[in-house]
RNA sequence: GGGCUCGUAGUCUAGUGGUUAUGAUACCGCCCUUACAAGGCGGUGGUCACCGGUUCAAAUCCGGUCGAGCCCA
């Protein structure tokens, strides 16, 4: 192999980009196809699954542009809110808290713009045909605008509000968190035995794992048929060290055999302590603060963690004699999946979205776009069914786009910036304007800043205001992303095109799977799961990474192994080496000609067409791996080991016709010019290259038309060559098994005439003699040296 | 604890009721044949995780068990 692969595929690129072969074009001929593609995040690891499940997008997108539609295509990349802020603190060595907000927020900004060019450059070498050119971030001026914009058109529906509520606090980064943000973690803990003195009823016992909420207990829960408990429902009882009183209720929730049968019912505990607060309206009792820290108490100085909190409190429990048993427990909790903290519940003032009386219109959204593949859209409507409080969408973060609105300090009115004035940072700029309610003119702006989904879910007018399209382009026609993040992005995306369009985002969505590491787990750092894509893409060239992408089915997961790169690696080599022969062959000739009559030709274009068939079939419903697998088997086996090696055969006869010559060169080249246009979408550079250097094309084959289906060629010349195929795959076995094949001397029974008509291009490919033809049923073969 | 998915040769993977279970890679044998040894040809290798059921027939459908992943509580 004499080809420097780097080079050529650099070759290429450069070639692309200067021929801003990739720029959307509103005006250009064809129907849209628009891709709703995820913007990575910056601050997170390049890993594998960026040049997997980005590599599928690019190929439908190559596909679809060769197939005759006006592709958009962008690419953006989201270097906003709370991620990029822990990468910065990360990358910087300090705290937030170290800088003043201003000097944060620019350290941030600047990290996401080298964090953004990064993973460009990866984009690029995979050869991604977005308009990287004319890539959007989400945190850009323009993105911020649209955010704001688009929270004000929410304002104005009155779906956005404002209110205090049981909120997820993470302590250690200190502000509210949504349900999006949380992961679950198993861990141990002390499971307690606590006993509650009875007021009008005798002491009765609970259990619990969170000790250090009991100055925040408001009730406690019985199973309704636990006998044992049946008297103490509607009585009240004494909650131990805080000597206030709670009253017993009973509900169905309560496992009668866990603990003790009895539980407590804290303000707030966990999401099932808010689920009863709510479903029996029970008094509240806070004693967590905005920050999840104790707010502190005659027991509990304030401002300690909740952790911190529980040794007090278990102590003053036990030199009171009120525990009467602790035992070790696993147990699963909620933590922020950002930095693994246990979250906690508080009551803060919170923006949130309106949504959850809108859960009818959501299951026929989700109905309405096409999943591919389908089961995956259960998640979707499980995860519709378990929505159980309004979208909250502030953090008390810094970094991130803001809320254009102040708050009036005379009678807290709220006022918002005007729509041609956005983005506004309330923090740093004043409100120009009296308060519509009492006439103060004395602001204060909104510290808050929104969640990253928040922005992320306008990924369609992100992607195509600023360039002023976004009325061709929307809806879009489908969102591509991995299945990992179908309760968020997918999620928050469509109840917003649902909010501001009353319409679905796009009319479907396709789903890649995970990248697991070789032993099949979930890649972990921790575990020493390292691939980068920039490695393996040195290792084995742009294209056989991509090849690789294709191997496992529509959606599902793959665990990496490093054969599977080589088979793409080979075959750029094998498609490389096949164009200098079929340009050897061909002599130059160029495909042109009407009708065909040699009986090899009718065979590989009619074969020709039933991949080409196959593959566009696949193609359009989105199984790329079987795509793949119908092309590689005609290129490898078809092309390659059957009909290259039959041209070779009879080209070298010296009595060929040179009709039958011209006619051999042209099917060769035809054929092998629609090879490299089906392979074009996944194997990008070498198809390029092959297309100028054998086929000598100008111009890119990325935007040439897709090859049609030949007409079927006839059916029994078809079924001549597979039993002429047969009749040489018997032979070479046959040779084989008695030694070596070169050189034998068969003796063959099958349809003489055929046999004989076909004799040299048998000869030809087995390198053999046959010395004897009978007429026979059966195909039979006997070898003699 | 719940939902969804996966478990197929040493490894990765295709295959959702019907001859002998797909392909790759690895391995063995032959061949440096005038495109390609990162190749060609031939071959070895699987109780389709386990248990039970439905059926004339199960890798495939149903139930359960175990293991893995994702999402959620």
């Amino acid at each position: 192999m004499d080809l420097d692969m780097a080079k050529m595929e650099e070759k290429w690129r450069l070639f692309w980009e200067e021929q801003s072969l990739y720029a959307f074009n509103p005006d250009a001929r064809g129907e849209i196809y628009s891709i709703d593609s995820p913007p990575p995040t910056v601050s997170g690891d390049l890993h594998m699954g960026h040049s997997f499940s980005y590599v599928h997008q690019d190929i439908i997108a190559r596909f679809k542009r060769m197939t005759g539609f006006n592709v958009f295509y962008p690419m953006g990349f989201d270097d906003n809110g709370l991620p990029t802020e822990k990468y910065s603190e990360k990358v910087s060595g300090k705290r937030l808290r170290d800088f003043k907000p201003e000097e944060f927020i620019e350290l941030c900004n600047r990290a996401g713009l080298e964090g953004g060019a990064k993973i460009k450059e990866i984009f690029r070498k995979l050869g991604l045909s977005a308009d990287l050119k004319n890539s959007y971030r989400t945190y850009s001026e323009e993105s911020r605008r649209i955010s704001q914009l688009m929270f004000l058109d929410l304002v104005h529906k009155k779906r956005a509000y404002r209110s205090k509520g049981p909120v997820l606090i993470c302590p250690s980064c200190r502000t509210a968190i949504s349900q999006i943000d949380m992961k679950d973690m198993e861990r141990e803990t002390d499971f307690y035995y606590i006993h509650f003195k009875g007021s009008d009823t005798k002491d009765i016992p609970i259990a619990t794992t969170r000790p250090e909420m009991l100055g925040a207990c408001v009730a406690v829960f019985v199973n309704p048929e636990d006998s044992r408990f049946t008297e103490y429902i509607g009585k009240t009882v004494s909650v131990p060290l805080y000597d206030f009183k709670v009253k017993v209720y009973s509900d169905s929730f309560v496992d009668p055999g866990k603990g003790t049968g009895a539980e407590m019912v804290c303000t707030f505990g966990d999401q099932n302590d808010v689920d009863l607060w709510r479903k029996y309206s029970l008094d509240t009792r806070i004693i967590i603060d905005a920050n999840g820290r104790m707010n502190g108490d005659s027991l509990v100085p304030p401002g300690i963690t909740t952790t911190e909190a529980r040794k007090i409190v278990v102590e003053a429990l036990n030199s009171n004699g009120f525990v009467s048993r602790v035992e070790r427990k696993r147990q699963s909790v909620n933590v922020h999946e950002r930095c693994d903290t246990p979250v906690e519940i508080g009551i803060l003032d919170q923006w949130y979205i309106k949504y959850l009386d809108l859960r009818t219109r959501m299951d026929d959204a989700g109905n309405s776009i096409k999943w591919y593949p389908d089961f995956m859209k259960v998640r979707y409507d499980n995860w519709v069914r378990g929505l159980k409080v309004d979208w909250c969408i502030s953090r008390q973060r810094v970094f991130g786009v803001t809320f254009p609105l102040w708050y009036c300090k005379n009678c807290g009115e709220i006022v918002y910036a005007d729509a041609s004035r956005l983005p506004v940072d309330p923090r740093f700029t004043k409100y120009e304007g009296v308060c519509p309610k009492c006439k103060g003119s004395e602001f204060v702006g909104e510290t808050d800043v929104m969640d990253t989904w928040a922005t992320s879910s306008l990924s369609p007018r992100l992607a195509s205001l600023p360039g002023g399209f976004f009325n061709k382009i929307y809806p879009m026609t489908a969102r591509f992303q991995g299945h990992e993040i179908i309760t968020s992005w997918a999620f928050t995306s469509i109840v917003r095109a649902m909010l501001h369009d009353n319409m679905l985002p796009w009319k479907e969505i396709v789903l890649s799977g995970i990248v697991k590491n070789p032993q099949g787990l979930k890649m972990s750092k921790s575990r020493g799961d390292r691939f980068s894509p920039d490695d393996f893409v040195s290792k084995y060239g742009s294209d056989a990474v991509r090849h690789w992408s294709t191997v496992s089915g529509n959606g599902e997961d793959i665990s990496i192994d490093e054969k599977d790169f080589m088979r793409g690696r080979k075959t750029v080599i094998k498609m490389l080496n096949a164009g200098n022969l079929v340009s050897t062959l061909g002599e130059g000739n160029v495909a042109q000609f009407d009708s065909v009559k040699g009986e090899p030709e009718n065979w590989i274009l009619s074969e020709l067409s039933n991949v080409t068939g196959s593959v566009t079939e696949f193609m359009n419903a989105y199984s790329l791996s079987k795509a793949r697998m119908a092309l590689d088997n005609f290129f490898w086996n078809t092309f390659c080991d059957n009909y290259l090696e039959i041209c070779k055969a009879r080209m070298k006869t010296e009595d060929i016709d040179p009709a039958e010559r011209r006619e051999i060169a042209s099917t060769l080249y035809l054929t092998f010019e629609s090879i490299l246009k089906l392979y074009a979408p996944i194997m990008p550079f070498i198809t390029e290259e092959l297309y100028h250097t054998i086929l000598k094309k100008e111009g890119s084959i990325h935007v040439q038309p897709w090859p049609a289906s030949f007409p079927a060629a006839s059916r029994d010349k078809h079924r001549n060559i597979e039993y002429v195929i047969r009749a040489i795959s018997m032979i070479r076995s046959e040779a084989s098994k008695s030694g070596k094949v070169s050189g034998s001397s068969i003796y063959i029974q099958g349809e003489k005439g055929l046999l004989e008509r076909h004799r040299s291009l048998i000869e030809g490919v087995t390198r053999t003699t046959l010395v004897s033809i009978e007429d026979s049923a059966d195909l039979m073969v006997q070898v003699r040296k």
